[in-house]
Order: structure tokens, then C-alpha cells, then sequence
DNA sequence: GATCGAATGTCAGGTTGTTGACATAGACGA
DNA sequence: TCGTCTATGTCAACAACCTGACATTCGATC
């Protein structure tokens, strides 16, 4: 044997039994899932997320944005180009105030969104339809407890 | 209101509530926390998940390696430009039979995979403390179970 | 009022990853 | 033997996302 002698942080044969990468592997499923649903309604899936935030909070700003995604500044405000270009989304080109301006979807966007959310919720509900009943609460727990034991 | 009138998978306030955007924020922070550790190894999240494949099965080829990362053959292609260059890898020029050429470690492939491993290894473990100790065989299980049901 | 710090928007460059397309190698059945 | 089918490696173009850097704006502090 040559390697993997570093010991692990819980028992397992191999890394394939490891939190991460059972993590990546349910990730990659679910964003598998999400592309093809949303092909069909000529959307990506950041363009998505973004769209979801915004009719959950309107106004919100785009560094505002992409901390609710996950993702950094400069990512968010290619999506809000792209959003922007397909008249889904506005954003002033001057405020009185800050320097932040606040993003708002069209009603084109609106439309949008709610047709994509009929196939994007599908795929979340084949998800959900996977996972035990009585255990859907635990791991929505659990995995927000991944999130504050790794960066909390 | 105006908009997130389709009919959610399971009862939420909003989007935040799905199991969707939970696996995407952990994997995310999974992620951070990766990109951070790997960083003072100068690896990358991808060069280390092909390394750790390659020590657990020598002689994949690079459309096998891709599979078991999750990333197209395109992409693993490139990461393993990048571990030959570094030369932590090696591929036959030529085969005698097929058309795959198998890859395998170099030793300081494998020095460089232990040495990370501890770095990585000691993120896993800041994650597992996080979720309760009996619920961790459960969480793999759902985990397992959210796959299946998306691409099974 | 002047200054410092934090947050924001944006530009530039690079890495990762994707889809689409194509040629090649082997397996299998007509 | 000849197609046909599948898997592989690879090229090209593009999208997503990152780090690093910079100027602008506001609020807090001196």
C-alpha cells in the first residue's frame, strides 16, 4: 500500500465515504437536474437563483446578491447583465443615495420565474420524495450545521 | 405579492427553506473551506479530488477519472495536463491495446496527496463535529438517496 | 471639517467547467 | 467481412466563477 495513511476524521473504507464527497456528489446531481430543467426555459441556473431572491427580497443590491448565492460580486453582476440584456431584470442607472442600486425584476421576469419554478420545483420534489420522511427536517438541519461548523 | 405562487415540494416560507438551496450553501462553504486548506498545498480542489481517486484506484483512464469527480472528460483532461506538468502524474504516450491510457501516481504524486490529506482531512472533521454524532450514518444514507432519486 | 474604514461597483486576467463536434479504437451482430 | 454501436481522447468556443486591484460612496471618528 502507498497511500492514504493520513487518518480520516471519521471510520470509512475510503474517501467515498467521506461527508464531502457524498456532498459533492448530491450537489452535482442537483445541479445536473436544475440545468436540464431549466434548458427549457432558456435559463441558467445562477440566472435562476437570482431571479428566486430577487421576488423573495426586491431591491436588493448586487453585492447583496451574490451573498445570497454563494457566489462573488463580479460573478452576480455578469448574471444581472444577462438579466438586464433579457429585460428580466432593472436596475437604475443613478440612486440619490448610496452607491448600491437596488435590483428589480420586470414583470417579463415574474413571468419567467414562475414558469420555471413548476419544473424546478418537479426536480426538488423528486428530491425531497427520496429522502425518508420523517428524516426531511434532520438533514436540513444537518446541513446547515455543516455550514456553521465550516465557516462559522 | 406578485410572484412564487407555483406550488413549493414541501410546506416552506421560501426558497431558503428548500433542501436545494441547503445542499448548495453547504456545498459551498465546503467548498471555501477546501479552496482555503488546499491553497497552502498549492492544489486545487480538483487536481486533489483526482489525486485521492487515483491513489484509491490506480490505471483509470481519463474518462473514468472523470466520472468519479463528476466533471466531464473535458475538464479532467485539463486538470491532468496540470498534474503531468507538475509531474504528480503519468500517462503512457502510447498503448498496445485500447485507446485509454491509464494513469497512475508519481512518488511525489503521492507525497503530495498525503501531505494535503491532512489539511483536508482536518476540514471533514471540523464538519462531522458539527452534525450530531448518531445522525451521520442518516445524513450519508439521504445524501445517497437525494442521488437516486435525481439521476436514478 | 478632515480622515479613516467598510461596503460597493467595476475592470482585467486566469482557472474551471460546460456543450458541441470530430476522429479513432474495440465489440458485436447481420 | 462489413456495418453499427459504444467508449474514448481531443479540439474549439463559451459560460461561470474566482482572485486581485482600483475608484467611489457613506458612516464613524478625531
Amino acid at each position: 500500500m502507498s497511500s492514504s495513511k493520513a487518518t480520516p476524521p471519521h471510520p470509512a473504507a475510503d474517501v467515498t465515504e467521506h461527508v464531502g464527497y457524498r456532498l459533492k456528489r448530491a450537489h452535482s446531481a442537483l445541479r445536473g437536474a436544475l440545468d436540464a430543467a431549466l434548458r427549457e426555459h432558456g435559463m441558467s441556473v445562477p440566472q435562476y437563483s437570482c431571479l428566486e431572491v430577487l421576488a423573495l427580497r426586491p431591491g436588493l443590491s448586487n453585492a447583496e446578491l451574490a451573498r445570497a448565492t454563494f457566489v462573488t460580486r463580479q460573478s452576480m453582476n455578469l448574471v444581472l447583465r444577462g438579466l438586464q440584456e433579457a429585460g428580466l431584470a432593472t436596475r437604475p442607472d443613478v440612486v440619490d443615495h448610496g452607491r448600491a442600486r437596488p435590483v428589480r425584476l420586470t414583470d417579463a421576469g415574474e413571468r419567467r420565474l414562475r414558469s420555471a419554478q413548476e419544473s424546478v420545483y418537479a426536480v426538488e420534489a423528486r428530491m425531497v420524495a427520496g429522502v425518508p420522511a420523517g428524516r426531511l427536517a434532520a438533514l436540513l438541519e444537518d446541513l446547515d450545521a455543516i455550514v456553521d461548523a465550516l465557516d462559522g
